[in-house]
DNA sequence: GAGTTTGAAACT
DNA sequence: CAGTTTCAAACTC
């Protein structure tokens, strides 16, 4: 309903668009956003790429940790973000979204739900419309007009119970459904009779009062399935738009892009969220009713194809994690409190990057906030555990996720680029979103992105995310969603990789005794808050972002998917296994094995201990080189330029959202100009590094040629998504999020993971080119981004947005044209670009803050040739920042912001 | 599907 | 923190 509403809406001059506009402030932004991400959604194509193709089993992972994830975290998320108001590009986005929703919403409900959904049947418009409308709902229309719009919906659903797409309704009704759902299984199951229900009220009021609606107007299992197929046919759908509204390239559309993808992403979320708790319940459900075939996701997408699921669950964790770096930190914040309620600790997807990332953040949070009453409702429980999922998702995705990511991967192969890169950040994002997320997770991914968002398995976080997955294909059913086997541990303990993730268990497991369900809520929370109690970091994503990666070397073929920024944390002790065999959770996580190690005789194909600690050595020398080098006075100039310019830009394209600060400092500048400059941070996560050795670097990707500051900005950041296009636009989406540092994607991973996978192929990529160009430097990208030289920059999605700035060599003052954009573009264009160029290292926010700083000469020839200067590259400096774990509310303030958008042009571009 | 292997989680 | 036990996934047959 409301998509068609949207779309409606969305067209360029429909009155319904006018109102918007003459609404918000914004207007024209928030306009164009709304129409954009109803087309287009770039973002949202991210996640439904993986999601498409995702098989059913990632349907239903996405559906267990979404479901909880969405219902609670998503839409306190986005209620945060409205409510904040517009402080920032992604505020505004934001806003105008929650406008258009709530507007789409009032018109809905004039308009018959029927119609809309009739006129959409694809009810992808109507799925970005659920989802806006959601946001709007929770944020603008508060809990009356949810209700509402949700008995709406329920009914809508009723009414057309075999139409697939229940639209917007479905999802509520989804949402309902798992209350229902929930209800109904309590029923099934004696023990679980009347826990489920109402049992946690948590703070979510809306998600109570949509869940009595929903259990009265029905059960929806089918909704679920239906659901999903919408939000398949939503993303492809939303991607045509997008991509035609890409086209456009608005200044301001970037922002929009993200805002709307972020919502969408939330929608998104929501609805996989819900699906997989739909699905769960369906899976019970539909055993009863017989309607739903044993797997809600093959009926959902029947026509997808089996790689789907995983991409789904990827897309989870990145669209976890975009929606939190889309809402904005402040709904990221209130995902995580939410979710904290939980239990979490602090985790994100290993996601859930956020990604990967995701889990850790959302644990992290979790454990701080820690307000959520513990107890969600299932829903408020679901969230949180999704979020942590997403966390956790993106961190097992990046373990599980190998698999994942290599499905995303292909997916984004065989998708659009516009959806490719969203998977990729999500995956990510972590998230991708995942841990992804991609994390997935995500988690993630997360964002807070799941192991399933570890998303990325080989994007590292993002992971973004990643999140849930397949980890064990055994372990994960077909369609995804994971299923354990516990006997003994009665399914509360980190044995059982469902609890570990953050969800409860499925009908689908096989599990003994078990008391990861909704029904023992409080037992779940307890017992989770015990494990982190005695370790804060037990649900967090495992899988981290690091740095040093030679991702190259494995990637060269084109792995985008290999990870090799990602690491798990804790590392592995393998002896046996050689890091072989999914023994291994490196392995497992397709992350190389790192110092954190204590494996024997490890073989790890991602990345041998050795190999890493080796890469580490060398990152280490080039920084201590290059900051020794230091050439404050220069870099400091440098910076200024690179503000003004960034100003520039940032006016000019309007705000992007603020996650992504991917920011490319020039080399002269090096990180501590990057610190001099007010805007510009990266967010580290725990990496440290984030440094991206000029030296090797290079990856210059086909790209890299135009490079040089002279293109145009547009031409650049067209140039640039051309080229990494995908990548490029994904990492930025999942920059937005939030980068966050392998911290965040610690927490998150989101990190995502999700987005992990995003990331991942980001990392690949740039270190394939590196490893090409050079061994020696591995490009750290911390969660926030990692460029691929050729084409793909990518960011960490993470949760939190890190900014990634790169350091800009270039001076702006030689090329005036370009100036301002050459540095923005510069950035990642010239990461891209200069496949020769020693680039720049990719400043990926890491939480270290490392700087590295090219040498001397190689700022000089930076300033001298602004081009050539960057090329050469050495110079180019990277300064981890330690970036807030959150993305900061208010989209980047510096240069950050304008580099955002750059990005987000770019991926208008792309789109 | 049963049994074995493996390494993480949990416990001491 | 180290060693041992427990556990469930991963793997093999």
């Amino acid at each position: 309903m409301r998509c068609c509403v949207m779309k409606m809406e969305g067209s360029p001059e429909s009155p319904f668009s006018n109102y918007i506009s003459n609404l918000s402030p914004i207007k024209p932004v928030n306009t164009a956003r709304v129409a954009h991400g109803l087309l287009g959604i770039s973002s949202p194509p991210l996640v439904f790429k993986s999601p498409h193709t995702a098989s059913d089993r990632q349907i239903n992972l996405l559906r267990r940790f979404q479901y909880p994830q969405i219902s609670g975290a998503e839409t306190s998320k986005i209620d945060d973000g409205s409510k904040k108001s517009v402080d920032s590009p992604e505020d505004m986005v934001k806003s105008g979204i929650c406008l258009t929703s709530s507007l789409i919403v009032d018109a809905q409900t004039s308009d018959n739900v029927n119609n809309s959904e009739q006129d959409q049947p694809g009810s992808s418009s109507g799925c970005v419309d659920e989802y806006l409308s959601d946001p709007v709902d929770a944020d603008c229309a508060d809990s009356v007009n949810l209700v509402n719009p949700n008995v709406k919906k329920s009914d809508d659903a009723l009414q057309s119970p075999e139409s697939n797409l229940t639209n917007f309704k479905i999802v509520e009704s989804d949402d309902i459904n798992d209350k229902g759902t929930k209800g109904e299984v309590s029923q099934a199951r004696p023990e679980q009779d009347g826990e489920d229900p109402k049992e946690q009220p948590t703070s979510e009021n809306k998600m109570e009062k949509i869940k009595e609606e929903g259990s009265l107007a029905k059960q929806p299992s089918h909704v679920c399935p239906n659901f999903g197929s919408d939000l398949l046919v939503d993303h492809a759908s939303r991607q045509q738009c997008y991509t035609s509204g890409a086209q456009v390239a608005h200044p301001h559309e970037p922002i929009q892009l993200i805002a709307y993808n972020g919502s969408e992403v939330s929608q998104l979320q929501r609805g996989m969220s819900r699906r997989c708790l739909q699905f769960e319940q369906a899976q019970q459900e539909t055993t009863k009713d017989g309607t739903y075939s044993p797997n809600p996701a093959i009926n959902l997408f029947g026509s997808i194809s089996p790689a789907s699921s995983t991409e789904l669950e990827i897309l989870d964790s990145s669209q976890v994690e975009l929606t939190i770096s889309s809402h904005k930190e402040q709904t990221m914040t209130a995902m995580f409190s939410a979710n904290i309620s939980g239990k979490s600790p602090v985790a994100v997807s290993k996601p859930s990057g956020i990604g990967l990332h995701l889990n850790s953040i959302v644990n992290t949070l979790p454990m701080g906030s820690g307000a959520s009453g513990p107890i969600m409702s299932h829903h408020l429980v679901e969230n949180k555990i999704s979020c942590s999922k997403l966390s956790n998702s993106v961190e097992r995705v990046s373990l599980t996720a190998g698999d994942r990511v290599l499905q995303t991967k292909a997916s984004l192969a065989t998708s659009s680029t516009t959806s490719e890169s969203f998977h990729n950040m999500e995956s990510f994002n972590n998230l991708q979103p995942p841990e992804h997320q991609f994390h997935h997770q995500l988690l993630f991914p997360l964002s807070l992105y799941a192991r399933a968002c570890s998303l990325l398995s080989k994007l590292s976080c993002t992971t973004e995310l990643l999140m849930i997955s397949r980890k064990k294909a055994s372990s994960t059913d077909g369609d995804g969603c994971k299923r354990c086997n516990c006997r003994k541990t009665k399914c509360l303990k980190l044995y059982c990789d469902c609890f570990a993730a953050g969800i409860y268990c499925a009908a689908i497991c096989a599990c003994q005794g078990c008391f990861n369900r909704p029904e023992y809520e409080d037992t779940v929370l307890e017992t989770r808050q015990q494990i982190e109690s005695r370790n804060p970091l037990a649900f967090a994503p495992k899988i981290v972002q690091h740095v040093t990666e030679f991702q190259a070397i494995d990637v060269e073929d084109g792995d985008l998917f290999t990870p090799y920024s990602g690491r798990h944390k804790t590392g592995c002790n393998c002896k046996r296994s050689m890091c072989v065999k999914k023994y291994c959770e490196c392995y497992q996580a397709n992350v190389g094995c790192s110092n954190a190690c204590r494996c024997e005789g490890c073989r790890n194909i991602h990345g041998r201990k050795e190999e890493y600690a080796m890469t580490q050595e060398i990152v280490s020398n080039r920084t201590n080189e290059e900051s020794l080098e230091g050439m404050a006075d220069e870099k400091l100039k440098m910076v200024s330029n690179n503000k003004f310019l960034h100003a520039e830009l940032y006016d000019l394209r309007s705000l992007t959202p603020p996650t992504p600060s991917f920011e490319y400092i020039s080399h002269d500048k090096d990180a501590p100009q990057s610190r001099l400059l007010p805007g510009r941070y990266v967010l580290s996560s725990e990496s440290d590094f984030s440094m991206l050795p000029s030296y090797a670097k290079s990856v210059s990707s086909p790209s890299n040629s135009h490079g040089n500051d002279m293109l145009p900005k547009t031409s650049k950041s067209l140039d640039i998504a051309s080229h990494g296009q995908e990548n490029y636009n994904i990492t930025e989406t999942t920059g937005q999020f939030s980068p966050q540092f392998d911290e965040l994607a610690d927490f998150s991973d989101h990190t995502p993971l999700p987005n992990p996978s995003s990331i991942m192929m980001a990392s690949s990529a740039s270190s394939k080119t590196q490893d090409k160009a050079n061994v020696s430097q591995p490009q750290v990208y911390p969660g926030s981004a990692r460029l691929s030289f050729g084409s793909s920059l990518r960011w960490h999605s993470s949760p939190i947005t890190p900014m990634t700035r790169l350091g800009e060599t270039k001076n702006q003052a030689q090329d005036s044209d370009c100036g301002l954009y050459e540095i923005l573009e510069d950035d990642t264009p010239e990461i891209l670009k200069d496949s020769s160029a020693p680039i720049t290292s990719v400043k990926a926010s890491s939480p270290n803050k490392k700087r590295v700083s090219p040498p001397h000469s190689h700022i000089r020839e930076f300033q001298s040739s602004s081009s050539a200067g960057l090329k050469s590259g050495r110079g180019r400096k990277f300064i981890l920042k330690s970036v807030p774990s959150f993305p900061p509310l208010t989209p980047c303030l510096d240069s950050e912001d304008c580099t955002q958008q750059k990005y987000q042009k770019y991926r208008h571009l792309p789109l």
